[in-house]
DNA sequence: GATGGTCTATTGGTCAGACCTAAGTTACCA
DNA sequence: TGGTAACTTAGGTCTGACCAATAGACCATC
């Protein structure tokens, strides 16, 4: 009997509750509000003090809803008179910057970041030669001159060939694609800027190809851009590997 | 005399300056703390009372900070005795918020979605026709049964259909492509389950694409994979599409 | 001895009110 | 007319108080 009252009672079962903050719940009203267009780009919401009045929540209350909003990329704040937070639609930074928080909190293996490098690029070279502008090739083509100066410390030849492979993304006109190449690439740059990765031949052979590819983006080329962007991904990711290895066994060896 | 004078204090150049506010001061401390790993996974940072007296800031700002670092996903709060906040990795969630966020804010169209899904996921299916364990051959196996079920609801069609992809990318072992995919995956699931973009034939399609890619894995064979893996997801996207630009083309019409 | 109530200490959540700082607007004076 | 001082509006920060959730200890009851 007692047996059968125990079993009836724990029959009922009940989720886990979440009792929401209140500045949860006036972020979230605002940011439905914002998402379904009711509030336009740039629109000002009412400052704060006119917000506590209407809402009867403490500033505070409001100026953390605020803040979850803009640290979430929906509003941007202005301070000073005519001041205020605007509604923004969030971009690629915002992609741009979780996924790079992910990169680096969870210490993505440099072999997955350029592994993930290959699956993406060559599909933005295929866009970027279908739907490239003019300004497109130009900010290649003053990204490959960068590159081909071979005087250039390593942080510029870094910072070129960012620039060139954002560039690339951001001819392929998605958004998505460019925010996550800007990550990627940075992160890249990041780990690969302290080695001796990259020797004087890398930079010739990665010149080269960048300038073949650009090449066949110009002459909207999709087939030449994939296999070469293919090619030069690829083979960039192993001269980088192999010198990882070796660096990964003789770390260990000195110390045995 | 004056005018040299003039001359020479504005000969004293300075870039245009940002005052960070102090709120971001410490909540970008905090993370950088936690990104370098100083500060392990659930490590609890001190309450809040201690940060104030620490660095010698208001309990505000000490809360907006924290609060940053919350919505970026970088620690959990928790209420209560024994609460506080706790250290967190930023996972894929972020990045999948933050993916649906700007999807939602509109700045990407359904058709960017799609192709970032077709840059990565024939690479994921390469990778996983090689690095693919029994496991995560059970989890294809299972999903694929669930979508075999013509009787399902769209809903349970669309579950399994994620379940399916995101065991694809899990298959690669990279954790990155992971992360992206679970994003991806669930966004396109939001993006076409309101829609009729979905019919038996696709629904049957589909079903058939993925034992076969499934094979082309469970085979060790990459190239096979990459190959199915392409033609799927780009048919795929082809027939959505579709669908999107009759619609597109029917609401102004009943509006004219 | 399992169940539940009560108390207490700790910690985040909210509130109210003050003052500081940034930045447009306006008015006034040289 | 042009500069600048004063005013106004807005966010940024600080202080101090109280509320609410939670864990743990102890106790009462059946």
């Amino acid at each position: 009997m007692a047996d059968a009252l125990k079993k009836d009672r724990s029959a009922i079962r009940l989720a886990p509750m979440e009792v929401p903050k209140a500045s949860d719940v006036l972020a979230n009203e605002l940011r439905e509000r914002i998402l379904t267009g009711e509030f336009t780009e740039d629109t000002p919401l009412p400052p704060e003090r006119e917000l506590v009045t209407q809402t009867r929540m403490s500033r505070s209350t409001v100026r953390e809803a605020l803040r979850i909003l803009e640290v979430q990329g929906l509003v941007r704040i202005k301070a000073g008179r005519a001041g205020g937070a605007f509604v923004q639609r969030p971009s690629k930074d915002a992609v741009e910057t979780s996924v790079s928080l992910v990169i680096r909190g969870q210490q993505i293996r440099l072999a997955a970041l350029l592994e993930t490098r290959e699956a993406i690029e060559p599909f933005c070279a295929q866009l970027a030669a279908r739907y490239r502008t003019e300004d497109d090739l130009k900010v290649l083509d003053a990204a490959n001159e960068a590159i081909a100066d071979t005087g250039s410390t390593l942080a510029a030849f870094l910072q070129a060939n960012v620039d060139w492979h954002v560039g690339v993304a951001t001819a392929s006109h998605n958004e998505l694609l460019i925010g996550l190449m800007t990550a990627l690439s940075r992160a890249i740059y990041t780990a690969t800027e302290n080695e001796r990765f990259i020797n004087d031949e890398v930079r010739r052979l990665a010149a080269k190809a960048h300038v073949s590819i650009t090449r066949a983006i110009r002459a909207r080329d999709p087939e030449a851009a994939v296999r070469r962007m293919n090619r030069h991904v690829h083979s960039y990711a192993q001269a980088v590997l192999e010198v990882e290895e070796r660096t990964e066994i003789s770390v260990p060896n000195n110390g045995a």
